[in-house]
DNA sequence: TTTTAATAAGACTTAAATATCTTTTTATCT
DNA sequence: AGATAAAAAGATATTTAAGTCTTATTAAAA
């Protein structure tokens, strides 16, 4: 469904948002380690979010990286397709063009059902309320925690 | 949700179900063509395929690619897994190492209840329903068709 | 002001998926 | 029997995704 780069960023961006804001900020290094995810790998991703303006940084010594409040009003769709683009959720799941109502797949249907329930679900959850609902019913974003 | 070479697959087979028979073979230069696939890496799905038991062959002139009765008792999930693995159906979509109700992701449940209903249709439908299903409703498994 | 610890940027490497090409085997038709 | 047309097999190539490494930049602490 999501490549793994998104996968890394959605679980970062969740654990940053349960984790950090303006005065608690948390290093690549840091969150590579609690998120068991490649390093580097995960400190580009965070790069390209910063790039977007969906994911705050300061550089230097106690520098790191944070959600703001700003940051916890987005939602997580938009990161998505940064990440992805809308390619996820829009094209046919046996690989046509077309994917429509007009010329449907044998699973079109059934696809394009839960398709529209779960993207409505990630774009009208903020980031903020996604992690109260973590936090309340203790989801998990790592196997450890 | 599939890979590439699964989706070829699952359209090869059904057009296979649709258009074939035991006196009635194809190609697979024509299927290729008919349904805009690269022509080698379709020649080497079907062999997977028939060797597997999925699909049927015959080699030398007039040979060709077809799905006997029984062939067509078999259902999509059974495919799905010989290319692709049961991993779709099973693994967390965020990468987690564990996807069960004990340490749910926060998208677990949204996601496990969509994928069980598909699982479940693609394994009770058998293909010759499936191919009944795709005639009479007109559905679509090729652009240009 | 020098050292240190962090992000930023970009080059490089590895691995996996996708696609192509070539040769072999087999059955049928002429 | 020889020519032909198909699948089978396997080697090779290309592309994309994933992961690593190195250097530059920046800001705070000592
Ligand atoms: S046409 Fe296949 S999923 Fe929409
Ligand atoms: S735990 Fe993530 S989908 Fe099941």
């Amino acid at each position: 469904m999501f490549s793994t780069t998104c996968q890394y960023a959605i679980r970062a961006i969740l654990y940053l948002a349960l984790n950090t804001d303006d005065n608690h900020k948390i290093g690549a290094d840091v969150l590579s380690e609690e998120l068991e995810m490649p390093k580097h790998f995960l400190a580009k991703i965070l790069q390209q979010l910063t790039k977007s303006g969906f994911v705050s940084s300061s550089k230097g010594r106690n520098g790191g990286f944070y959600l703001s409040d700003k940051d916890k009003a987005s939602n997580l769709l938009e990161i998505i397709y940064v990440i992805d683009g809308p390619s996820r959720f829009e094209n046919c799941i046996l690989g046509l063009k077309e994917c429509s109502g007009k010329t449907p797949c044998p699973y079109h249907s059934d696809v394009q059902t839960f398709r529209r329930d779960f993207k409505s679900k990630l774009q009208n959850e903020t980031i903020f309320e996604s992690a109260k609902r973590i936090a309340e019913n203790n989801l998990t974003l790592n196997i450890n925690h």
